[in-house]
DNA sequence: CTCTTTATGTACCTCTGGGTTAATTTGTCA
DNA sequence: TGACAAATTAACCCAGAGGTACATAAAGAG
């Protein structure tokens, strides 16, 4: 698919080119794939070398070890789902809609990140070590929890929101059914078939599940989907 | 640390006894822990015959490899929470009250079934493929999905519960955030840090939760536990 | 134009860990 | 009681995976 690194026309002339900044992007990006795909020690450092245009030798002279590799895996996907939340912006809207918007945002976020959905359940086995000893963990999910509480805030202010409406809690709720539908596709499939996983369906799950928050969190909220 | 299998005094006159059952049991019972503690890659082979009171031949003669014994402790596993969900009677419980005692125990089973939670999570990573494999799979939670139609079918009937009341659906919620507490806690703590993994936080988030799924499915169900 | 530093390729080393071979002991049934 | 199967032990094998040594090409400093 990608390949092409060695079409002799391009480089014929300098053998080969420094390019540090690139060489390390391809190693991180061959490494995301391996280690989602097999785990830290499932994955192969083999492998992973010989499906990037470089060598076994460059994981180590940037990297260090197997470790090293999998801790900046880590940090780049974490990263790239926390510049996704950034992005969203709901304090325009009114509290419910601006709670709806989160929900569905969510949803969809883990939905399209299957990798960091594997990486989070792979780091989980191994008990957050690794995340923890990386200096990312501060301004981690930082934003999301942000805005869940500005929005509550706001839903109390207004009195929509009953008082018992956390962020925390409620990022708990919405993250664990958004992660779940994902991380456990696999057996939740075996068990009782791929129904659920439908793009029909999935979108029904959204809906229901938004509604659900909603009618916890909203005072009076009828959750019209469940009818 | 343990060793003493060499202590002369002990076994001089019959130096072993036969007993096939007792050393399956030991061995599946160490590779239980190995395997969620380490993966199906991480764990290792001669470190769960040194913790077993067997060598790693049994193991083989036993099991047949690595892949025959995890496939045997996924099973075990599956088998014990499906034991645990027969115990549960709801048939005698109203509907709500019935709902509410499964989502309660729902939770609660997952809470106290960490070697369960990694194992399923561990299967999730490897796609699901030796679940799959296994001739475990069609009976597999079948139980509790049948006690959630039940219920279902009873509180539609009383014109309880609302008409998009769904077993696998509401199956799928119910596990998702008491898989999700469990299997994302050191991640989630690492984020957020402990708070809500705390005794008294935890009673509170099942409270939540529950109270949620009832004001989903259940007309005119008030989420007091919100206010 | 050299000297140094950074980046890279090739070949190699070591040891771990999954799996096996072969012999030995225990139980059982004619 | 002796052959035969089942259970068990101890020692071994070896591919493969993580990691390294060493030489060397490119780029930058002076």
């Amino acid at each position: 698919m990608d390949g092409g690194a060695q079409s002799p026309a391009k480089k014929r002339k300098t053998s080969w080119k420094k390019d540090p900044e690139a060489v390390k992007e391809n190693i991180l990006a061959i490494a995301t794939e391996e280690f989602a795909a097999h785990g830290l020690s499932g994955a192969n450092i083999n492998e992973i070398a010989r499906k990037t245009s470089t060598s076994k030798r460059m994981i180590y002279y940037y990297f260090g070890d197997k470790e090293g590799l999998y801790c900046k895996v880590l940090e780049g996907v974490y990263g790239s789902l926390r510049r996704s939340e950034d992005l969203l912006d709901v304090a325009g809207l009114e509290p419910v809609e601006a709670l709806r918007r989160l929900v569905e945002a969510t949803f969809d976020a883990h939905a399209n990140a299957p990798h960091f959905i594997r990486l989070v359940m792979i780091e989980n086995i191994h008990n957050g070590d690794y995340l923890r000893k990386s200096d990312i963990v501060p301004k981690l999910n930082r934003s999301i929890i942000d805005k869940l509480e500005e929005v509550c805030a706001r839903g109390k202010d207004q009195r929509l929101f009953r008082e018992g409406a956390d962020a925390l809690e409620l990022h708990w709720l919405i993250s664990s059914f958004s992660f779940y539908n994902v991380s456990n596709k696999a057996t939740f499939s075996a068990s009782f078939g791929t129904s659920i996983y439908s793009k029909v369906h999935q979108a029904i799950l959204k809906k229901k599940a938004t509604d659900m928050i909603l009618a916890a969190v909203v005072n009076g909220h009828e959750p019209s989907s469940w009818n």
